[in-house]
DNA sequence: ACAATTACATACGAAGCGTATGAATATTAA
DNA sequence: TTAATATTCATACGCTTCGTATGTAATTGT
């Protein structure tokens, strides 16, 4: 007895999109050959095409994918924190962290704004930057971040810079020196939310 | 009596790069095919391989004129502010209006880094960020802004934010009002970098 | 004036992409 | 149960694009 049917067909789409994020994620989008990769998924195009429409489909599916593990992430690490405050940094800092591992990086902040467009309009992958935005709206009704800016947008500015953040650390050639200088300049514009009187923690 | 030579030879490279500039801007580097904008330019790819060896080259030359145009404007209007700290700030609104311009936008933040890689690591564009760092230096001498931030590094978060910035103004379908909130939440996110107790201008 | 270099155009081969078609299996209907 | 249909993929084809190799005319050096 064979599997089931529905759970062929979520296997090959999985193992198109786990072979796809790989070539991606290393050689990146566009030298990623469509034929190279569907057969090291022992798969062709056929397949391809059938489940995602085209290449740029496919692009889509993998960063939901990753999108989604990101999401899971920054929610479990920023889970734990004492104040709402610190757990809003963590978030970022975790962003950053995340930000730094090469196929993240390739293919959230390179290729996938280049071949899909702005971020900020894509259906499926805002998870994180709704957390953010989610944090940012109690803490100003706690009265701890200035009322004057727009939640959604600041949380797109922090995130402009955290790609930033995590790009000027990859690149760098003393990454553990880099990081902390770059950390350190980040948390400074943060606390620019900060109410005045009371600059708390950190 | 034909043109002398030098100047023959600056023209078609100018050619090259004003055709190249205009369909990068427009339909993006993946999409231009060097047969069509060559042609467009009375010039076909042999010219464009003999000057710039390929394809990425001539984005490369592409970006630096836009860097150049860019910092020269950017320096023109911060040249004139009545403080340092508004210099600055200036320099930083105006970066963004730039950045408002699409093919500015596609070039320099969607295609650029995506062929080019991590923009801080061009050797021929970085003119403006330059002028940033500069400019929080001197502010850090004069006590206005911490002492503890890396000038160089907020220069290029600060750069990444208004990326964003820029970005989001773009793609809104009321970019006047979505102007005020992002303006407002990136000034106030520089505040970050104030000294505490003198909390100046705007 | 003759050799060597420069500045392009042309021609050719190699991929890559998208579509159209085909084949096998599964699902539904009668 | 059997016939019809739909789904899932593979295969085949043409088109476009890119890079290189080659050709050629004009220019420079000697």
């Amino acid at each position: 007895m064979h599997k089931p049917r529905k759970e062929m067909i979520a296997e090959t789409r999985a193992k198109l999109i786990a072979a796809a994020r790989h070539a991606f994620g290393t050689i990146g989008y566009a030298e990623a050959s469509m034929d190279d990769f569907t057969a090291s998924a022992g798969l062709t195009r056929g397949a391809l095409y059938h489940h995602f429409g085209d290449k740029k489909g496919l692009l889509e599916a993998v960063i939901a994918e990753i999108d989604a593990e990101m999401a899971a992430r920054v929610n479990e690490v920023a889970s734990r924190a004492p104040t709402r405050w610190q757990h809003f940094v963590d978030e970022c800092t975790t962003y950053i962290e995340m930000a730094l591992e090469p196929e993240i990086q390739r293919i959230m902040f390179r290729d996938g704004p280049a071949v899909l467009g702005d971020p900020a309009q894509w259906s499926n992958a805002n998870a994180c930057v709704g957390s953010m935005t989610d944090h940012l709206t109690a803490l100003q009704g706690e009265g701890v971040v200035v009322p004057s800016v727009d939640p959604d947008t600041a949380a797109r500015l922090i995130n402009g810079a955290s790609s930033q953040a995590a790009q000027r650390i990859a690149s760098s050639n003393d990454p553990e020196a880099t990081s902390k200088k770059v950390v350190a300049a980040f948390k400074q514009l943060l606390e620019g939310l900060l109410k005045k009187p009371d600059p708390s923690s950190n």
